[in-house]
DNA sequence: ATGATTGTTTATCGCCTGATCACCAACTAT
DNA sequence: ATAGTTGGTGATCAGGCGATAAACAATCAT
């Protein structure tokens, strides 16, 4: 037993170019370690491409390298370069801004397949994560931050505090975990994704203008505010 | 080479009461698994325990039984009944409430455990996250909802409209992704996290009430009040 | 001390994983 | 047609996995 005798009835080799073979593996790639967390094995991956696993190994070096790749394709697609112009764009309502860049920008990542990449990246404590984290507060926080600082009638000192920031991050983070609700834990949300960004700008706007009108300070501003909440 | 004699150097066995090992099993497996992910192995796990590998399986049938286990203490430990009459409490004002409450309920969740077993146990599709997002919803959130209604002098109708949880979910998810970039991505933020809350709290409270000003139909309010902004 | 009980370990099984290599077959150039 | 190149496959390896069974040793009742 130890050689078979060659099985004529081999499933029939379809030749493809290296180029297009390299892309429709990364693309499904993605897919499959979205669904399957980086665990998931090349075998299952190559059933689900159609070829034999030692196949990946001709056009990956590793596992790993296969990852790389995928990471580089999710990361880098969807930031578009016209966002940050949109933001700064003063002739038009700062209102209206935002809502076209948040409605553009989550309809690029609220996918299942970009949100499951970027958590499960996220667990395995990969620099990327941080290095995302850092432009989009970069290219959009500190963005929004100078506008609504120039809407309210402030000072527009150069970069903004990091009270400011974690501002802009809490509305940033409330529209993102709608997706995450939505798309990762498939739980049951208000399918109106326009109408809960609107909302949200508005609560947001609303509630920065007033809460930093005080100037200078934001943390005491917003502790005098509250105090005299609590007063009245 | 089939039997080695008995080796005498053997470690020491410590003998530890059933009830104590298996408490001891499922907090350091936590511990664990929060780290490596549920892929952990059992080999790796029980060396971190100070045993050998098939002691596992004396307390517990299986793999899968043991990692129960760890979901029942990860998310049932948490829940604080006195939360939901805290933020009920009419006699203290809501901003305060809300401020004592995030503080309470994030030293609780802000955990790197806690944090991260959370999103294991998501991305794997398990219901008890589905589970859990909807006690949030119902001890949490609707409750907020129904007192910010209250405040603003509107009728409190029974249930809340998934329009106004979902602007809940926005401030909810806002304060709850700080510990998500601190504790998973330790990516660096603002390290005061009581400023973090309540410049939250203020912004959502000012803004909440003004953009639900418009009785009946938060939809229409919210357009109606970013029209007026646009024309301003 | 003696035997019964049971917590713990050693050794091992079958399976699956990432990776490698020799071989096969499809396309290209001649 | 023929030889060369290279995309693609079958077979296989070493190592890791979850799980099991038998042997050992610490404790308890007598």
């Amino acid at each position: 037993m130890k050689k078979a005798p060659p099985k004529r009835a081999r499933a029939k080799q379809k030749r493809l170019s290296p180029d297009d073979r390299r892309r429709e593996f990364v693309t499904k790639a993605t897919e499959f370690f979205s669904e399957e967390g980086f665990d998931g094995g090349t075998r299952d991956l190559a059933r689900r491409l159609g070829v034999t696993q030692p196949l990946l190994y001709r056009y990956f070096p590793s596992k790993d390298d296969l990852i790389k790749e995928v990471y580089r394709t999710v990361y880098l697609e969807p930031f578009d370069a016209g966002w940050e112009q949109l933001l700064t764009d003063r002739s038009r309502p700062l209102r209206e801004r935002l809502r076209e860049f948040y409605q553009a920008y989550t309809d690029v990542i609220f996918t299942r397949k970009w949100l499951r990449i970027y958590f499960y990246a996220g667990l395995k404590g990969l620099d990327i994560n941080r290095w995302y984290i850092g432009v989009v507060e970069d290219k959009i926080l500190s963005r929004i931050v100078r506008e609504c600082r120039h809407e309210a009638g402030l000072p527009e000192q150069g970069t903004p505090t990091a009270a400011e920031l974690e501002m802009a991050w809490v509305l940033q983070s409330g529209i993102f975990y709608y997706g995450v609700r939505k798309y990762i834990f498939e739980s049951p949300v208000l399918e109106d994704k326009k109408q809960v960004i609107s909302d949200a700008l508005d609560v947001f706007l609303t509630g920065f203008e007033q809460v930093f009108s005080t100037a200078g300070d934001p943390a005491r501003a917003a502790t005098k505010k509250s105090e005299k909440a609590a007063l009245a």
